[in-house]
DNA sequence: ATAGGGTTAG
């Protein structure tokens, strides 16, 4: 008997769909048992099929692991090739299969029979190993690669690197790496790829300034480590340096710049990304698209979002659920819900970030019921167990809204414990409608929680400086003084001819510090005779009224504003970001200015957008 | 034969 070697290359397949639905045919590729097997072959005599009907290293592999090594040894003798390559084929399609466990227990098997595993023996369960996260057995693999000599096969120590980083053995993975007598791009970026995925991005960037030379993937790595843990700035920095020294990003690297340029609300990055992407055929991957469409939303351009979705010939739940979470920043509570209907009619399932979305607009547009309308039908629906923050969308749809006894109640009935932001919710809630007993009530949670998180003191005290308790206030100044939290000053930043110029309050450091404030004086008295007047109660310092001007005058994000009007043309948008929320007075002026200087005005806050057009605010005014 | 990618409440 000789059957063709292109059998060798039919994989398990279990998935495969057979033409003609022949219970035969479909046990002959899936059976898992010798029982099954004899059942096959019986009807194979019966029928006289050709052999080249059988799947023989599927065969081969199902009798080695039920205990019939010596016949599937017979099989393989039936074919021109090395034993130990049959193997590892069978090997291979266990490990990349869906029983990678089955290509561990062959290895033994294989050991058990005198079979000599070789390189390419190792890397297939090395790789089985690392699917399974199985370090117990790669540990004796591991053992084995010594064993036979191969511990200067490159492939295999990048492999066993990267398996004890997976595994989270951090410290063996390191020692792997530094006793290799020889190391390639890959084994570098299998470290800088661990290290930076554990959170370790100072250890990952010391790799990255050490190793010799640098690819794509390398510069990949950091970039995106640098975007997910909050440092865009950095990200930003090195895709630039990146670019400098002539290498093209790739995908992911767009998908990791465009993360960063949305979290610090670089648009000018941003669009350039965007054109390159459109010039060398990335605007067709959905993960770029989609990472665009939260950049333009990220960056108060919901048109740009949108034009991007609606390009898109696929779109995946994160492409529907990143343009929900856009218009629910944006206020645009309706047109998030339209969405999600037409969403769901187009068949989409929703996760649990289309939830958020949704959920975030309710509150944001202070629609209670929808609100706990979706809230329930989330899970009936849809199966999804609410998650802490969509605990925390509740809690602050209730308190905005004024329910506070009702988000009260709602957290001490949550099934899971609140954390520092939903306490912190319903704090924010207390502030607006002034009830000091239940803040007293949230802040109490919250020094437990999170007591470093100077926001609440601050909240806090507001509180109590609204009420006119100023011994109260000087009370959290002091508990705030002795826990060492202290008070993160505001700053607004624009960005004018690609250069970003941040304000603090009061700022006189700005080179052009002087026309602004005078620019401001002018503005004011047009914007007095549209009858804007100062808002004095949001100064919580104990002083006397034009006193308090004075400091108003000087809010971080009027003098961008500001500084906007002189540096950009009649009819540019402003766009502003903010580290902290609008103050109530900044919200009121910059109403005003949007008609006096006939402008439009976005401005990013700490979690949603402010778009200012002749006299009115995107937010309607409940923010 | 060896390395990755997006959306998340205040």
């Amino acid at each position: 008997m000789i059957c063709s070697v292109s059998l060798l290359h039919v994989p398990p397949l279990p998935h495969r769909a057979s033409p003609t639905p022949n219970p035969i045919t479909h046990l002959l590729h899936n059976f898992s048992s010798p029982f099954e097997l004899k059942q096959v072959h019986a009807h194979l005599l019966k029928t006289n099929s050709p052999l080249s009907s059988i799947p023989l290293l599927r065969v081969a592999s199902v009798c080695a692991l039920n205990s019939s090594f010596s016949y599937a040894k017979l099989i393989f003798e039936l074919v021109d090739a090395s034993e130990v390559a049959l193997w590892n084929t069978c090997l291979r399609s266990l490990a990349e299969g869906d029983s990678p466990v089955d290509a561990i227990s062959l290895f033994y098997r294989l050991r058990e029979f005198d079979v000599c595993p070789d390189n390419y023996t190792c890397s297939f369960v090395l790789k089985a190993c690392s699917r399974l996260l199985d370090v117990r057995n790669g540990r004796i693999v591991h053992g084995y690669v010594e064993k036979l000599g191969l511990q200067s096969n490159m492939f295999l120590l990048n492999m066993i690197v990267h398996l004890y980083a997976l595994c989270g053995e951090m410290g063996v993975a390191r020692m792997v790496f530094d006793k290799m007598p020889q190391r390639d791009v890959i084994t570098w970026n299998i470290m800088i790829a661990q290290l930076v995925k554990r959170g370790d991005i100072e250890g990952a960037y010391k790799l990255f300034v050490e190793m010799p030379e640098r690819n794509v993937r390398s510069w990949t790595s950091m970039i995106g480590g640098y975007a997910q843990c909050g440092k865009p700035k950095e990200a930003v920095d090195l895709f630039l340096e990146m670019e400098e020294a002539g290498l093209l990003p790739n995908e992911v690297t767009v998908v990791a710049v465009l993360v960063a340029c949305a979290d610090m609300g670089n648009l000018d990055l941003g669009r350039r990304i965007h054109d390159f992407s459109n010039r060398i055929g990335y605007h067709k991957n959905i993960r770029v698209c989609n990472t665009l469409i939260d950049m333009y939303a990220k960056c108060g351009c919901l048109d740009d979002a949108y034009r991007i979705f609606n390009d898109m010939e696929e779109r995946t739940v994160v492409s529907w659920s990143a343009m929900i979470v856009g218009l629910a920043a944006h206020g645009q509570a309706e047109e998030a819900l339209a969405f999600f209907n037409k969403m769901i009619n187009t068949g989409m399932k929703p996760n649990a970030v289309t939830f958020i979305g949704i959920l975030h607009a309710c509150s944001h547009m202070g629609i209670v019921g929808k609100g706990r309308k979706y809230f329930a039908s989330m899970t009936k629906d849809y199966g999804i167990i609410p998650r802490i923050e969509h605990y925390g969308c509740m809690v602050d749809l209730f308190s905005r809204a004024g329910l506070l006894q009702e988000a009260h109640e709602f957290i001490m009935n949550m099934p899971i414990a609140p954390n520092g932001v939903v306490w912190g919710a319903l704090l924010g809630g207390c502030k607006v409608h002034k009830n000091i007993k239940l803040a007293e009530e949230a802040t109490r949670h919250l020094s437990e929680l999170d007591p470093l998180n100077d926001g609440y003191y601050v909240v806090l005290s507001n509180i109590y400086a609204e009420a006119g308790r100023w011994e109260d206030v000087a009370r959290v100044r002091r508990l705030m003084r002795d826990r060492g939290v202290k008070k993160t000053p505001g700053w607004s930043s624009i960005m004018v001819e690609g250069m970003v110029h941040n304000f603090v309050a009061g700022d006189e450091t700005h080179p052009q510090t002087e026309e602004i404030y005078k620019t401001w004086e002018k503005l004011l008295e047009r914007m007095k005779l549209e009858g804007y007047v100062p808002n004095t109660s949001v100064v919580l310092l104990d002083m006397e009224d034009d006193q308090k001007e004075k400091f108003l005058f000087r809010h971080s994000e009027k003098l961008a504003v500001v500084f906007g009007l002189i540096k950009t043309g009649p009819g540019t948008v402003i766009r502003i970001m903010k580290n902290l929320r609008v103050c109530e007075d900044c919200h009121a002026a910059l109403k005003i200015i949007s008609v006096v200087s006939t402008r439009e005005i976005v401005v990013r806050d700490r979690n949603r957008f402010h778009c200012f057009k002749n006299g009115s605010c995107s937010c309607g005014d409940y923010w």
